[in-house]
DNA sequence: TTGATATATTCGGATTGTCGAATATTCCAA
DNA sequence: TTGGAATATTCGACAATCCGAATATATCAA
């Protein structure tokens, strides 16, 4: 394999990770798992301002991971693709799972 | 459920998803699916000086997604959980649609 | 204990990411 | 075609991240 291409695909899959990488954004797109939205439902779910919203979609957007599809002056954005879910959801497993082997290390060292 | 706690939960969330978001600690994930390594060999097989790897290791072991084990004068690292790889496959392929999906995009307007 | 090897940390500087606020743009309806 | 509603972009400030270089710490072996 070339070792350009596998740097170039590996800062690419990075830049998905990094799509992740803000809890706004996980927001977002666990809400639009739930159901498609537009902007300023999804402004009033997160209780922040629409140009926030905007700005992480576009973050999401230029990454694939959600898709806007014009309805009339609205734009309802959808999610990308379930497998984002998926790795999501993993990632949270780990998250519970390191919680929860730290809370059991507190409990014994206050023995 | 306490919107306090969701709130932090999404943000350790977004930490771990941080923990992948750049293509060397990727790629030190990768190496260490394989099979565990330590510091040094990652650098070799990263091609990079050890103090960048040492570097990136702590931040995935903050996040508690390698664990270190010394062994003699050597740190053995191994990956911490096997579903961190299976997530970044998930996008990994999500990534490879993406790109196949605008490959396809550019034959067409060609024509 | 001393030297050598393996690993970790710190520092300054450059780059990138995020925010609020203000402003543009786009589209519909009257 | 003008006003209003929905969405997007830009700006400056600030925080976070990354790097190379230098340095510190830890372990082993002699």
């Amino acid at each position: 394999m070339d070792q350009r291409l596998v740097q170039e695909i590996n800062r690419l899959h990075a830049e998905i990770c990094g799509g992740l990488s803000d809890p706004k954004r996980i927001t977002i797109l666990y809400a639009l798992a739930e159901r498609s939205k537009n902007v300023m439902e999804l402004a009033e779910v997160l209780a922040l301002p629409q140009p926030t919203i905007s700005r992480h979609l576009k973050i999401l957007r230029e990454r694939g991971m959600v898709v806007p599809e014009r309805r009339g002056a609205n734009i309802i954005y959808a999610l990308g693709d379930k497998r984002i879910i998926r790795a999501l959801d993993l990632l949270r497993q780990v998250l519970n799972d390191n919680l929860a082997h730290n809370a059991r290390l507190v409990e014994l060292t206050a023995k």
